[in-house]
DNA sequence: ACGCTCTGAGAAAACGCTTTCTCACAATTC
DNA sequence: GAATTGTGAGAAAGCGTTTTCTCAGAGCGT
């Protein structure tokens, strides 16, 4: 029996004792149940009022099964992706009631199921992006984890919706961008290698090459910072391409600041380019060429499937398969004819 | 009917039965009460991990009135400065096994009150950063909030810690740098109107004008985001001023995207000074000269200092008064010598 | 007047756990 | 050998709600 140190809060008794009722009645008022009589009722909530009473959300959850919160799995908080899908299902869950509890992984992909359980637990559902842990531990892990909804990862588990992103999709427009500009030597900066995300790029890419067997596309190591793209820069420079596919726009501002400080012009001598969109994309100079990624929007349909999930409806009401997004090619000033040299 | 909907989480009883034990025994083995028999203890365990039994953690904090669990409310989590807080809180917080949960008040300041009683009763603390909530309000509020710390507010109840970042001091530095480099007709941009923080950023200017009398230096409506700054780019203009202190490194990027595209040349034309460095600053064009805020830290401060109150450490043993953070002069390539023109 | 349904409110049983209480049994002491 | 300690585990009492069960008493028809 755990005993508070500080002084006792103020329960539903105490407001049961004061209103002269049962606590079973201050409950039934109290949730809007309409089987107490009108003078008692007011006389409750009055009572309520005064003593300024709040029902336990704790003491609530544990009657009612349920908690009102929804967890939500990331990898890194400073990416400013999973800040936008965390800010768009944030808002979204608030507007129905909902808030959201928070477990990050720090890119420590072995925690990942252990955090993930564990947030689940504490919460009616479950929000996964966990793009490193392996496909066998997440077919393992699904079924316990449910309800849960899938970022940018699939699983056997039908009940488990995802939303997925059209990586290769959009990675491809931003290539034949570069090739309708002119340029016939690419680059790709990859991102993490076990990344699923960067697995979409890559299979995107093939489907490229495919199309355009004339053009010259090499793969660099890359990463998926900032820093990731500022320290790639030279290895860009030495691959001779004219246009540059970052993996993402921390990545390609990176690179522009290290082909900057090289006096390197963009786009005059080389063509870069993002992907994502985030915040910051249309203010670099220069403005970065990128393929948008509704990411607010997809936070904001994570809890919308959640949340017919946690209300059980019907899986035929809802669509079927993954839900996926397509990036929307934004051309700004980053990428440029090819210069003759 | 193919499954059944309900399939019921497996709980304690579950374990006392396969166990043979009363589940008085298995509460004692799985928290580590050595009172238990070594034998009897190896077979509830053994029934526990085959069954993957894991304690609901609902049940366990309504028996031990706590959550492990804090809260934090933040005006807007598409602030970078937010979302630094919130990164560094919630790893901190994360090495001491407790998770975060987020309120965002969207900044309507009306909901925050209720929204911050709603989050501290489902946790066992509360970070409140509220900065446009009035001081009646939050002294009122604040005893019902505790174990409550403050971000950039105070309080008098002395029980609730404060996190202040000097943005007095920050923005005569960045006065000073600019008055240092020629200048002698300046600018503020100033923020929202009932931002706390942009008091204190007054505060601190009309100290430095109360030192450099000859300084011309002129109030200009702005607000916090890249949009306000983008927008003042032709009142900047217009003010005359070759040294601008924007309020914060959206505003100031805002700006310095907003000259831009009117061929106005930073810092060659105009001086340019943000705050807060937030990651970005560094890869502006040219790169922003900032008063660094060490926020991330901030964040982690909060959990620490969170962290005595829910522990109950006696007050004396921690320092008395706002933990005050000095921002950090960072000089970059936005601010020059002045042109003469 | 007598049984009948209805209404409304208290008593009590969940919800899943921790912890105090209690007591049987074995191990010590005089 | 009886009284006295320990030891360890079950029974039961919380924790603060919601909800089912139960049952007085009022209103109605015959």
């Amino acid at each position: 029996m755990g005993r508070r140190a500080t002084t006792r809060r103020i329960g539903i008794a105490d407001v049961a004792l004061k209103a002269g009722v049962s606590h079973a009645t201050v409950s039934r008022v109290m949730n809007g149940n309409f089987t107490v009589d009108a003078t008692i009722a007011a006389r409750v909530r009055a009572a309520a009022t005064e003593l300024n009473y709040q029902p336990n959300p704790v003491g609530r959850s544990l009657a009612l099964g349920k908690t009102d919160t929804i967890g939500i799995v990331v990898p890194d908080l400073s990416n400013p992706t999973f800040q936008a899908i965390l800010r768009g299902l944030s808002m979204a869950a608030a507007q129905d009631g909902y808030r959201v509890l928070i477990a990050d992984s720090s890119e420590v992909s072995s925690e990942e199921a252990i955090l993930a359980g564990e947030a689940r637990r504490r919460c009616d559902g479950l929000v996964l992006c966990a793009p490193r842990m392996g496909d066998a531990e997440l077919e393992e892990l699904a079924p316990s984890l449910h309800p849960m909804v899938l970022i940018n990862r699939t699983t056997m588990d039908t009940r488990a919706p995802s939303l997925m992103v059209d990586y290769g999709q959009g990675i491809q427009e931003l290539a034949e961008h570069l090739v309708g500009l002119g340029h016939t030597r690419l680059a790709f900066l990859a991102g993490p290698e076990r990344s699923a995300s960067n697995g979409l790029r890559l299979a995107g890419l093939e489907k490229f090459k495919a199309a355009h067997p004339g053009i010259d596309l090499q793969m660099l190591d890359g990463g998926s910072s900032f820093e990731a793209g500022h320290g790639s820069a030279d290895a860009v420079l030495a691959s001779g391409a004219t246009g540059v596919l970052a993996f993402n726009d921390l990545v390609a501002m990176g690179l522009l600041s290290g082909l900057h400080e090289r006096g390197i012009r963009v786009p005059e001598d080389i063509s870069v380019t993002g992907f994502d969109d985030i915040p910051f994309a249309r203010y670099t100079t220069p403005t970065l060429t990128t393929a948008a990624v509704p990411i607010t929007e997809l936070g904001q349909q994570a809890w919308h499937r959640m949340r017919d999930l946690i209300r059980n409806v019907p899986s035929d009401a809802v669509a079927e398969g993954p839900t996926v997004f397509q990036p929307r090619l934004e051309v700004r000033s980053s990428t440029g004819t090819v210069s003759k040299s």
